[in-house]
RNA sequence: CUCAAUUA
């Protein structure tokens, strides 16, 4: 099983959702039964290509063949339905987590998170992040991430900032993609000397800007014609290794 | 062996 799971997540990684299913047929007809978590690999493979009902289909097969789905099931699907916009059965969802005795967990709730966040629910979205803290589930960075990002992309950057300096006295650590998002917001409201200051002191940090963060800050440098800043910016990439040249 | 976040 743990041989055919590797390959068909393999393939799905590569978007080859086809030849994973292939696998899944086969090792069916070897005689090798599929476990719950080659289900969660083909749904999420499903999910991935957009091809939803497909993968609602496995869950259901699921069902039929006495397979419980674990928390990482549902949150594939869930997430699944987020992004293709199906919100409806994603409720329906989260309450059979709860009935199955399998609560959404810091996962499900970030994949509801960032729907409800691009979707411009952003008032939606910080009371989910506090209901979140109030069933005693820890925000992690990803959370965190995807609430600034939000924030940032609503226009309320200020907002933004305090939960950026609460992620910190929480004690977690802004990764590169924290970061990044950080600096996409400042960039949004014009404010690039701060995109830049904050750029370096990331790296202060102990967290290297990456590809993403140069041409966020540059493409924003490029929309204001300050062409001299945005060239040195592309010469410090060259030197990083971060454009091939 | 499986789940969530960033520029374009």
């Amino acid at each position: 099983v743990v041989t055919y799971n590797t390959l068909m997540d393999g393939y799905c990684l590569v978007n080859e959702v086809n030849k994973a299913k292939d696998a899944f047929n086969t090792m069916t007809k070897r005689g090798v039964t599929p476990n719950v978590r080659s289900y969660n690999i083909m749904i999420k493979g499903y999910c991935k290509i957009k091809m939803v009902d497909e993968a609602i289909s496995l869950f259901k097969e699921m069902h039929r063949k006495n397979l419980v789905p674990d928390t990482i099931t549902y949150n594939s699907i869930i997430d699944g339905l987020c992004k293709s916009g199906r919100i409806s059965y994603v409720w329906e969802l989260v309450d059979e987590m709860h009935n199955s005795g399998q609560p959404p967990n810091v996962i499900t709730y970030s994949s509801l998170l960032d729907t409800l966040c691009k979707n411009n629910h952003l008032d939606k979205a910080i009371a989910l992040f506090k209901k979140i803290e109030d069933q005693g589930i820890q925000p992690n960075v990803y959370t965190y991430t995807i609430l600034i990002d939000g924030l940032c992309k609503g226009r309320r950057l200020k907002t933004a900032q305090d939960l950026f300096q609460h992620l910190l006295i929480e004690g977690f650590h802004p990764n590169v993609r924290t970061y990044n998002v950080m600096i996409n917001g400042l960039c949004i409201e014009g404010l690039l000397d701060e995109a830049m200051t904050l750029c370096t002191k990331m790296e202060d940090n102990g967290c290297l800007p990456d590809a993403v963060t140069f041409e966020t800050i540059i493409r924003a440098l490029l929309e204001k014609d300050e062409k001299d800043k945005a060239e040195n910016l592309l010469r410090a990439m060259i030197t990083r290794g971060l454009l091939k040249v």
